[in-house]
DNA sequence: TTCTATGCAAAATGTTTGCAATCAC
DNA sequence: GTGATTGCAAACATTTTGCATAGAA
């Protein structure tokens, strides 16, 4: 899967008269390697190591391109930190977070996803995406509290 | 109801040794004559308005202590602006945002949130809170896309 | 050669904080 | 008086942008 998502970047920079460079495929392919979820600055320092004159701004401008090609999806926790993950050959998904360790778990739920477009409906609205994300303890840190 | 609002918030600076000061009482009252949504901007923008030697510090100090006292709740519509809300007698809600008009419902579904406590406990997770945004276009600006 | 891409540093954004002066109790 | 509160400006953290140089097609 993995092996043609980079063919499916370089079909978005052909499709946009853009062009391959080797800070972008250093960043496309480490981004590739990089599994959960990161922050710009994360995958910057992963970027760095062994590329050291990859200036962040490009960081962040390769990351945009990944959004919008499709590779790579933001997500908000709402710490004001945008975070990223893969999206390429990856279903929707909502989140469930611990708020002591951070550890994320990805959820789906049919009868949510179901009645949210029941409830935009109901309202007029055409629902185009949704953002949701789940607060709570994880059973190791619940234990941890006792 | 709103007319002891500012009560709960007198019994709050006291709890906590905090005092009733003119620039806290013009912004508790002009955050209560406001409605709908709105940023710590726009609620300093309004609070200057006969009172121009308040600063924007003092609104986001304030604003805090709102939300501590629970008269204020912030919401974050994932575009990296915290904006707030009356929370003083107001049940949980969460958000259908229209897309084009910023047009924003309080919603509430029953069955979305039962499904949300079973999805956490599921996963050994205990729900603290969460966060629910579904972003759509409004009936009005469905009609003008035509 | 032409237009895009890069790195850097500066700017922009939204929010917080240090500090000396001021005010509430 | 004593400690909390304020306004201001500087500090912050994250992300974006202007620009001159370098690079891809």
């Amino acid at each position: 899967m993995s092996k043609n998502a980079e063919g499916v970047f370089l079909e978005y920079l052909d499709a946009n008269a853009l062009s391959m460079t080797p800070q972008r495929k250093r960043i496309v392919e480490t981004f590739l390697e990089t599994e959960h979820h990161f922050s710009a600055e994360q995958l910057g320092q992963l970027v760095k190591q062994g590329a050291p004159d990859i200036g962040q701004a490009t960081v962040y401008r390769t990351l945009k391109l990944l959004v919008e090609s499709g590779l790579a999806a933001s997500v908000d926790f709402g710490d004001g930190i945008t975070l990223y993950e893969h999206a390429y050959g990856h279903a929707h998904h909502d989140h469930l977070v611990c708020m002591k360790c951070g550890v994320k778990v990805e959820i789906y739920d049919a009868s949510i996803e179901a009645r949210q477009e029941e409830v935009a409906i109901a309202h007029g609205y055409t629902l185009t995406r949704h953002h949701m994300c789940l607060f709570g303890l994880c059973a190791a840190c619940q234990a941890k509290e006792k």
